[in-house]
DNA sequence: CTAGATCACC
DNA sequence: GGTGATCTAG
């Protein structure tokens, strides 16, 4: 049987919320090292990448390895009846067609249980390599979020230029033009302010801003992003889960011919 | 070229939000001694009349006089990718058909910059006589635009009578009527909540209460209103700005018998 | 001033 | 239903 115990709600439906506007339905894979996700989003141009490592669990029993199909819309319904603090159990049967969601408030004084049913979904598991980027960025991620969106306001299309002192989002549109330069920063009082560049070479690359702004939602996750860019290889948008493994989010940069005629 | 530095970008935020539903597009005069603007409403009833003195920027460079054609809503959306602290810096050039707003957080890590394309503007500068007005009335601006909101409910004009003793707002329609009366008071902690009424003659005039809840809209721009009357004469509804200068409006009052008939 | 939540508009 | 605006609490 598969049982996994979370302190703490709250960090099962931020991941529900980061990943169920991307994502209609996915398989959570249960192995005894770990719970994760793979799964393109629903136009089938980004990758949508969770683990949460066992040992990050109050509890965690995983018997063997079983392949979970859930609509992330009515598991995200489902966790919505969870209080924050609750402490939350997952429970499955290795040869059961449900998974069932146990909630506690943190005082005892109430439990309650929801049983989802499980799906058949194919899923087709990308192998990602192991890649050395060009560029590594650790920022803020509610800084992060709101370049997102306010570029949001002017374009479709965000520039990213990463070079040694910093990370330059443009974007153009009717209105007019923007760019957004963040510098590396890491005389911080609080680690969760830095701005961290690795860079191996300066990269410039597009991508979509619908689909960045899609990513951004995963804030609440962790006070900090890691963006990867390398030339001609999608760029991944990261969310640490403390001390338990990662949100990730893959997504390919825009060719330049192809930007305004949609031509194929 | 133009350049002026402002320390608050909250301030121009404000006021953007307070012009743009009330016109759409508009010039902003630029001349060594202010920043202006002057424009009348969509509808051409009522007229918007801004200044900012170039004395109250951090730093204010205008070689020449320059008129700047902008679409408000555009600049409004610019300026909401401002955090409301950072540090704002409008640039460009004599010849140029852009203007450039550059955002500094305060702590210098993020710097943006937006340029948004200037538009050719007709504009009928009006000259505004410096008046006498029989009264002139300075009152908390949250109560003024609480009142205009509530008789709101209730009518599509009010009438506004002033005393020695105090402004009375009155309005009527299908439910019923209404009249609120504010009495001069200047026996506060915080001169902020005075009400101070200076009559030379008891006036009683009517306006659109459409026109006077657009006009509230400048209410974060100052904590207190002021606003001088005299018959025959337009309405003004002055919001002082902090050592700077103001932003005000203008609205000829309703003459009784085209009241509700609409005839010409 | 930021973050969260609720509410109104699109 | 999603987005933006407002209000409140920290």
């Amino acid at each position: 049987m598969f049982e996994a115990r979370l302190d703490q709600a709250v960090l099962l439906k931020k991941l529900l919320e980061a990943m169920k506007d991307l994502v209609n339905d996915a398989n959570f894979e249960c192995s005894p090292s770990a719970l994760s996700l793979q799964a393109m989003d629903t136009s089938h141009v980004a990758l949508v990448a969770m683990q949460l490592r066992s040992d990050g669990f109050a509890h965690f029993r995983c018997d063997r390895n079983l392949s979970m199909g859930m609509n992330l819309n009515n598991m995200s319904k489902c966790l919505k009846c969870a209080a924050n603090d609750d402490i939350i159990t997952l429970k499955a049967e290795d040869t059961g067609d449900s998974l069932t969601f146990l909630f506690e408030s943190a005082n005892q004084e109430r439990h309650s249980d929801f049983e989802l049913k499980l799906m058949d979904i194919d899923s087709e598991q990308l192998g990602i390599p192991d890649t050395e980027y060009s560029a590594t960025v650790k920022m803020p991620s509610g800084e992060f979020q709101r370049i997102a969106k306010d570029l949001g306001t002017i374009g479709d299309t965000v520039l990213m230029s990463v070079t040694k002192d910093g990370i330059k989002f443009s974007s153009s549109g009717d209105i007019g033009s923007a760019n957004i330069t963040v510098r590396q920063n890491t005389n911080v009082k609080d680690q969760e302010d830095a701005t961290v560049i690795d860079l191996q070479e300066p990269v410039s690359l597009s991508f979509a801003l619908k689909y960045i702004n899609s990513f951004a939602k995963a804030t609440p996750l962790s006070p900090q992003v890691i963006l990867r860019l390398s030339k001609d290889l999608p760029l991944v948008v990261e969310y640490r889960i403390q001390d338990m493994g990662h949100l990730s989010f893959y997504l390919a940069p825009k060719v330049d011919d192809e930007d305004e005629m949609g031509e194929e």
